[in-house]
RNA sequence: GGGCGGUUAGCUCAGUGGUAGAGCAUCGGUCUUACAAACCGGGGGUCACUGGUUCGAGCCCAGUACCGCCCA
C-alpha cells in the first residue's frame, strides 16, 4: 500500500505545505511560448485584510488562471495593493487620536511617515492571507499604487492630461465632507432618504405689501441668499421678475430672477438662490452674475459672513437659530414634514456640504466617448452583458471628475507654484522650474493636495507593467507588449463606475487599447439571511475562519459553485459543509485507488482490453471534460463546478469504483488486475487535473501520489499546476458502452428499489430473473458479477420472456427490461400488489402527460422531427413498461 | 420619477421552448473493509399572478403585485 493517507480528510494537514512549494518553485510565473493570458488583480487596500468578497473574486480569478496555465497558456495573474487614500488616512488618524495627537500637530511629513510605518506594520497581512487562499499570483511582479514606477506613471498621465487641457483647476461647486475635510467625487456621495422639514419663508417684496414665499429644506443657507428665482413662464410671478425682495434677518435686498431651472410645482414655485451652497443655485448664480456669499465654512460651521449671532455655529445648530429668528420676525409661514434625499459622505457618513472650492478636475467626457465605443464595438465585453447598459448610462451622463483631495496620503499633485504666483504642472520639481524659466534653486511650493485614489487605480491595467509613456521604452517592455491588453477583469458591480469605467478611459487614452477583453462582474457575498455583511451588524464571516473550519478548498468550491451570473451570493454553512464533504469524498476515492496500487510507483501496463465499465468511464470523462471547458469558456462557474462534482461523485465513485472494486482488489496478480488498476489511477489522475483549478490543495496532494502511476518519470510534471488540463478526446466517446451501462445501472436500480419498497432484509440474497432481447442479455451475462454484487442478488437468470416463477416482485426498467424477484415466503402478496399499483399509477400518469403532447392538434406536423421521434420512442418504452406491469398485476386477480 | 434584477421543493438556489433539477433538510433502511463528512431507497413543486405568442411556455412578449439594487 503506497500510501499512508489518514482515513478522514484533514485540510489543515495538507494546505500548509503546498503554497511554499508552488511559490518557491516559481510555478506562478508565466513561462513558455504559449498564448499569453493575463489578469490583474483588483488591488485590495494595502493595510486591509481579507474578506469574503475577496475570497470569492480571488477564487474565480484563480480558477481562470490555473485553468489557462494548465492549458499551456503563458498565464500571469498580477497581484498588488492599493494605498486607499481616505481609508488608510482615517485609520491612522484614529490611531493617532488614541495617543491624543491630531494630524495637524504632526505636520505633513511626520504624518506621512506615520502612515508608512502603519503600512509596514499592517502591510503584508493581506498578502499572507492571499497565500492561504492558494491564489496563483506571480508575487515577483507585485505592485503597490505608491511604488516609484506607478507614481511616475501617475505624474506622466497627469501632466499629459493637463497639457491636453483635460485637467484644469478652478473654483467650482464640489461635494465637501466636513468630517473628512476634503472634497469627494460625485461617486463618493451616497443619497439617503432623510425625514426632514420643508420650511416656507416669506421674503417681502421691496416697495410693496406682498411677500414671496420660498420653500427650503435648508433654511440656514438663507443667510447666503443672493436672489430668489421663478420660472420664466410662470404667470403667477411674471410681474415680479426684476423686482427686489428683502431678505429677512439679514435685511439685504436681493433680485427676483427668472431661470428655467426652477421647478414650478415645487413648493410655491419660488426658490431661494444660494449660489455658494447649492449646485443648482451655483449654476444660476453664474448665469445671472449673482454674488457668492459663503456662509458655511469647510468645517461645517457658519462663517463670519453669516453674520452676528451665527458665525461659528455648527450648520445644524444654525438652522435652529435661523428658524427662531425667522419666527420672531414673522417670516416663517409654515413648516411641513418632508422626506427628501440628502447626499452623505460614503466614508464618514456625515451629510455632504455642497460648497465652492478650488479643486482640480478632469474633463472625462471625451475619454468616456471613446470608452463607450470600445464596448459598443465589442472590444471589451461585460459578463453578464446587462452591465453594459449600466456602464453606458453612466458614461453618457458623465460629469467632470473632481480628482483633488485635501489629504496627505496619496499621490501629491504634480503642480508647483513659484513665488510670483505662477504655477506649472510638471513631472518633477526640476521640470517645473524649467517650465517656469526659473533658476535651479528658485523656491517652489508644491500643491498641497493629493489625487483621488481612483486616479492611480485607473492606470492599474498598464502602470503595473512598467508603462512610461515613452514610445521607445514601452515598445521595449516585454511585459507590457505581452500581457496588455489583459484578458479578464473579475470585479464587483459596485466598482464598475469607480474603477472599471475609469480604467477603460485611461487605458484607451494612453495605450490606445482597452485594458481588458472581458469584465466578469460578480455580486455581493451576503450572510446566510441575505443581509449585507457589516462590522456594525456583526455578521461578517472571516474567510480565514471558514478556511480553518471547512478547509480552503471547500470554501473556494462552495463560493465558485454559487456563482451564477452576477447574482449576490448568500453564504451558507450548509454549502461549505457540502463542499467539505465533497473534498472528503475525493480524499477517500484516492485512498481507495492508492490502496490498490503496487509499491513501485510506475505506470501500469494495460494488457487487458478495457471493460465495459472502463469504456463507459472514458466516454463519460470525455463528455464531462467538454462540458466543463464550455462552461469555463463562458464563465459559467456554477455549471463547471456542478458538472465536475456530479461526475466525480456519481459517475466515478458511485459506479466506476464500485464496478472495478472486485477486479482491482483481486488477490491474485493478473493482466486484468494490472490493467484495471492502471485505468483507475488514470481516471483519478485525470479527474484531479479537471478539479485542480477549483480545489488546488487537495488535488495537488493527491496528484503527487497518484501521478507516478500514470506518468513516466521523465515526462511527469513536477506539479499539478503545470500538468496539462484534460482535453476531450472524441475517440473515447462510446455511445454503445453508455447505452449498455445505462441498462445495467437501470436494472440494478430497479432491484434496489424492490428491495427497499418491499422491506426485504438488507442481507437477504434474492434470485433475479430478467427478460429482454439477446443483445442486452449478453451484456447482463457479461456484467453478471457486478449485477449480483451491486443488486445483492444470489443469482441472475436471463430469459426471452419471463417464465412462471410463482409469487414474484416484478418490474420493468426504462429500457423495457422485465425483471422478477421471487418472493415466496419473504413478503406477502398484498404488499407487492400495492407496490405494483403505485408504480403503474406513476407510469400511467407519465403516459397520459406524454399523450397529451403527442395527440395535440398540429404536434405531428409542426414540431421538430427529432422531437416527434423522441416522443414516439418514449411512448413505446412507456407502453412496454405498462404492458409488463399490467400483465403482472393480472396474475394477482 | 427612470433603469436593472428577482419571485421555481421546508431552506438556499440551478434550469439552453419539448414529461421540473441540485445541495441541505425530511422519511425509511444499512457499520455492504475508500468514505456514517458515507451508502441504498422514498416523499415533496397550479415554476408570484393575468393575458398573449406557439403544436407546445418555468423559459419568449405585454401587463399586475411584492422584494431588492442602481441612477436622478
Amino acid at each position: 500500500m503506497p500510501h499512508n493517507l489518514p482515513k478522514a480528510y484533514n485540510p489543515q494537514d495538507i494546505e500548509r505545505k503546498w503554497y511554499p512549494f508552488w511559490e518557491q518553485g516559481g510555478y506562478f510565473q508565466p513561462k513558455g511560448e504559449g498564448q499569453p493570458f493575463c489578469i490583474v488583480i483588483p488591488p485590495p487596500n494595502v493595510t486591509g485584510s481579507l474578506h469574503m468578497g475577496h475570497a470569492l473574486q480571488h477564487s474565480l480569478m484563480d480558477v481562470l488562471t490555473r485553468w489557462r496555465r494548465m492549458q499551456g497558456r503563458r498565464a500571469l495573474w498580477l497581484p498588488g495593493t492599493d494605498h486607499a487614500g481616505i481609508a488608510t488616512q482615517m485609520v491612522v488618524e484614529k490611531r493617532l487620536a488614541q495617543e491624543g495627537i491630531k494630524r495637524a500637530d504632526l505636520g505633513r511629513e511626520a504624518f506621512e511617515a506615520r502612515v508608512w510605518a502603519w503600512k509596514a506594520e499592517s502591510g503584508g497581512t493581506i498578502q499572507r492571507q492571499m497565500r492561504l487562499e492558494g491564489v496563483s499570483v506571480d508575487w515577483s511582479r507585485e505592485r503597490f499604487t505608491l511604488d516609484e514606477g506607478l507614481s511616475r506613471a501617475v505624474r506622466e498621465v497627469f501632466v499629459r492630461l493637463y497639457e491636453e487641457g483635460r485637467i484644469y483647476r478652478g473654483a467650482y461647486m464640489v461635494n465637501w465632507s466636513p468630517k473628512l475635510q476634503t472634497a469627494v467625487s460625485d461617486l463618493e456621495v451616497e443619497m439617503k432618504e432623510v425625514r426632514g422639514k420643508l420650511y416656507h419663508l416669506a421674503y417681502p417684496v421691496a416697495d410693496a405689501t406682498e411677500s414671496l414665499v420660498v420653500a427650503t429644506t435648508r433654511p440656514e443657507t438663507m443667510l447666503g441668499d443672493t436672489a430668489v428665482a421663478v420660472h420664466p413662464e410662470d404667470d403667477r410671478y411674471r410681474h415680479l421678475i426684476g423686482r427686489r425682495v428683502r431678505l429677512p434677518i439679514v435685511g439685504r435686498e436681493i433680485p427676483v430672477i427668472a431661470d428655467p431651472l426652477v421647478e414650478r410645482d415645487f413648493g410655491t414655485g419660488v426658490v431661494k438662490v444660494t449660489p455658494a451652497h447649492d449646485p443648482n443655485d451655483f449654476e444660476m448664480g453664474k448665469r445671472h452674475n449673482l454674488a457668492f456669499i459663503v456662509v458655511i465654512g469647510k468645517d461645517g460651521a457658519m462663517t463670519e459672513a453669516a453674520g452676528d449671532g451665527f458665525a461659528g455655529l455648527d450648520r445644524f445648530k444654525a438652522r435652529e437659530k435661523v428658524i427662531e429668528r425667522l419666527e420672531a420676525e414673522g417670516a416663517l409661514v409654515k413648516v411641513e414634514d418632508y422626506t427628501h434625499n440628502v447626499g452623505h459622505c460614503q466614508r464618514s457618513g456625515v451629510p455632504i456640504e455642497p460648497l465652492v472650492s478650488e479643486q482640480w478636475f478632469l474633463d472625462v467626457k471625451p475619454l468616456a466617448e471613446v470608452a463607450v465605443q470600445a464596448v459598443r464595438d465589442g472590444r471589451t465585453r461585460f459578463i453578464p452583458a446587462s452591465w453594459e447598459k449600466v456602464y453606458f448610462d453612466w458614461m453618457e451622463n458623465i460629469r467632470p471628475w473632481c480628482i483633488s483631495r485635501q489629504l496627505w496620503w496619496g499621490h501629491r499633485i504634480p503642480a508647483w507654484q513659484a513665488e510670483d504666483g505662477r504655477f506649472a504642472v510638471a513631472r518633477s520639481e526640476a521640470e517645473a522650474r524649467q517650465k517656469l524659466g526659473l533658476a535651479n534653486d528658485a523656491p517652489l511650493t508644491q500643491d498641497e493636495d493629493v489625487l483621488d485614489t481612483w486616479f492611480s487605480s485607473a492606470l492599474w491595467a498598464f502602470s503595473t507593467f512598467g508603462w512610461t509613456g515613452d514610445p521607445a521604452q514601452d515598445a521595449a517592455n516585454d511585459d507590457l507588449r505581452t500581457f496588455t491588453p489583459t484578458d479578464t477583469l473579475v470585479t464587483g458591480f459596485d466598482i464598475i463606475f469607480f474603477w472599471v469605467a475609469r480604467m477603460m478611459m485611461m487605458s484607451l487614452h494612453f495605450t490606445g487599447d482597452v485594458p481588458f477583453r472581458t469584465v466578469f462582474v460578480t455580486g455581493l457575498v451576503r450572510d446566510a439571511q441575505g443581509q449585507k455583511m457589516s462590522k456594525t451588524k456583526g455578521n461578517v464571516v472571516d474567510p480565514l475562519d471558514a478556511f480553518s473550519k471547512y478547509g480552503t478548498d471547500a470554501v473556494r468550491f462552495s463560493l465558485v459553485s454559487a456563482v451564477t451570473g452576477a447574482n449576490d451570493i448568500k453564504l451558507q454553512e450548509s454549502k461549505m459543509e457540502a463542499a467539505r464533504n465533497f473534498a472528503n469524498k475525493i480524499w477517500n476515492a484516492a485512498r481507495f485507488t492508492l490502496g490498490n496500487l503496487p509499491d513501485a510507483a510506475a505506470p501500469l501496463s494495460a494488457e487487458a482490453p478495457p471493460t465495459l465499465a472502463d469504456r463507459w468511464m472514458a466516454s463519460r470523462m470525455t463528455r464531462v471534460t467538454s462540458e466543463i471547458l464550455d462552461a469555463l469558456e463562458a464563465f459559467r462557474f456554477h455549471d463547471a463546478a456542478l458538472t465536475i462534482y456530479k461526475f466525480f461523485w456519481n459517475d466515478f465513485c458511485d459506479w466506476y469504483i464500485e464496478l472495478v472494486k472486485p477486479i482491482v482488489s483481486a488477490p491474485e496478480e493478473a493482466p486484468e488486475r494490472t490493467a484495471a488498476r492502471g485505468r483507475l489511477a488514470q481516471t483519478l489522475e485525470q479527474a484531479l487535473r479537471l478539479l485542480h483549478p477549483f480545489m488546488p490543495f487537495i488535488t495537488e496532494e493527491l496528484w503527487q501520489r497518484v501521478s507516478p502511476y500514470v506518468w513516466p518519470a521523465q515526462a511527469r510534471p513536477s506539479s499539478l499546476c503545470i500538468a496539462p488540463y484534460p482535453q476531450p478526446d472524441e475517440a473515447r466517446l462510446d455511445a454503445e458502452a453508455e447505452r449498455a451501462m445505462d441498462a445495467v445501472i437501470g436494472l440494478i436500480a430497479r432491484v434496489r428499489n424492490i428491495r427497499s419498497e418491499m422491506s426485504l432484509p438488507p442481507g437477504a440474497p434474492v434470485e433475479l430473473h430478467v427478460a429482454t432481447d439477446p443483445g442486452r442479455l449478453a451484456i447482463f451475462a457479461e456484467q453478471r458479477a457486478a449485477i449480483l454484487r451491486l443488486a445483492r442478488a444470489s443469482s441472475l437468470t436471463g430469459h426471452e420472456a419471463l417464465p412462471e416463477l410463482g409469487f414474484c416482485a416484478r418490474s420493468v426498467t426504462a429500457e423495457g427490461v422485465r425483471l422478477a424477484v421471487p418472493l415466496a415466503g419473504l413478503v406477502d402478496e398484498r404488499a407487492e400488489r400495492a407496490r405494483l399499483e403505485k408504480e403503474l399509477a406513476k407510469r400511467e400518469k407519465e403516459l397520459a402527460q406524454l399523450l397529451e403532447v403527442v395527440n395535440r392538434p398540429g404536434f405531428a406536423e409542426r414540431a421538430a422531427p427529432e422531437v416527434v421521434a423522441e416522443k414516439a420512442a418514449q411512448r413505446a418504452a412507456l407502453e412496454t413498461q405498462l404492458a409488463a406491469l399490467r400483465d403482472t398485476l393480472a396474475t394477482f386477480a
